[in-house]
DNA sequence: TTCAATACCGAACAATATGTTCAATAATAT
DNA sequence: ATATTATTGAACATATTGTTCGGTATTGAA
């Protein structure tokens, strides 16, 4: 790609993400994006269709470095997909929201969480697929898979809110030690 | 209120509905809603002062009408908060649902759901608030009892979505059970 | 029935936002 | 060095928002 190219891209991913912080995505103009990323319009709309499409590949980019991240700055983080002892998944996944990558607790706390939300949900149910033996019991048998996984994935991202609006009081293993209890 | 007050603000709502089951919430317009509504666009801005206004006094409507329904039409059908059996309070809320009272059930599948189920959310909680006892085990005594209760209303709410996307298939008693069985 | 209050109309209005176009310019890759 | 491609900025038509105002119709109460 283009150095100009990725250079305007991330700019206007900047300036995105500042005004996320400050109001509600429905109320962000076009005309405050291309402000503070300072890029002409025209160009603007050479990346994105429309401000609906900038919030999409933004989530992807957003959701894919935290799924798919080869590597992170330690280098004893493995590739999230690479943790073999089963619980740890969830346990990392809630560490690595704590060190706050890419700003994503101020998006997931934000007026626009349901949205970043929505787009989360999308990413663990790759994850969560994999760990759905683990909750397996007697017990649920009766109870459609699809529920079942629903649950895990809709269990954890409220353990998610939950912990950020309580603001990050408990350690990540306290955390995790909820979201296995009361499942 | 004026009889004249009460035919605007229906048609009004009417017409949002509508719109609603059409499309997204954001792309609906002003112009659309007093057109198919029709009533003058000075009378709309005399009810509600933006768009994002009339959202929030139709889910208030909505919602106050389905948890504080004092009667409905079929005389065995007490008030939701007059359930004495507690198991039956969520087995209430599933048959309520599925009655589809105020198409309620279009909104919460829509592409709107987040929007609709946020509301929704908070008014369960003074139902939910009452019935936390039943769920109480001393597995639990070691959970944030806000957690616990968050926890509660969350797996309701997917419960309902999860029922909504799979086309109602389940009966009410059935919904039920499986939410009982989850938790 | 009368009458004052008030809700509605509708058209016009400024202000703002959207999305497109185009010719000129600058950066890029090779 | 050059052909390609991205950016610019300004102008543009169009659409949306929220307000204003004089005239009209409906209402509830006396």
């Amino acid at each position: 790609m283009d150095r100009r190219q990725r250079k305007t891209r991330e700019a206007i991913f900047g300036a995105f993400t500042e005004l996320l912080s400050e109001k509600d995505f429905s109320h962000i103009t076009v005309g405050e994006i291309i402000d503070k990323a300072d890029v002409g319009r025209a160009t603007f709309y050479s990346h994105f269709e429309t401000k609906d499409f900038l919030l999409k590949d933004f989530c992807e980019e957003l959701f894919c470095h935290i799924f798919d991240a080869e590597k992170s700055e330690d280098n004893h983080h493995k590739h999230i997909f690479d943790c073999n002892s089963s619980d740890s998944v969830f346990l990392h996944l809630f560490r690595h929201l704590r060190k706050n990558d890419n700003n994503i607790l101020s998006l997931l706390s934000s007026q626009n969480n349901e949205l970043f939300l929505r787009y989360f949900k999308v990413n663990l149910e790759r994850l969560v697929e994999k760990q759905l033996y683990m909750f397996e019991t007697e017990k649920y048998k009766n109870i459609p898979r699809s529920f079942f996984k629903n649950h895990i994935i809709s269990t954890f991202i409220e353990t998610v809110k939950w912990w950020i609006d309580n603001g990050l009081k408990e350690s990540e293993e306290e955390i995790a030690n909820y979201f296995f209890t009361i499942l």
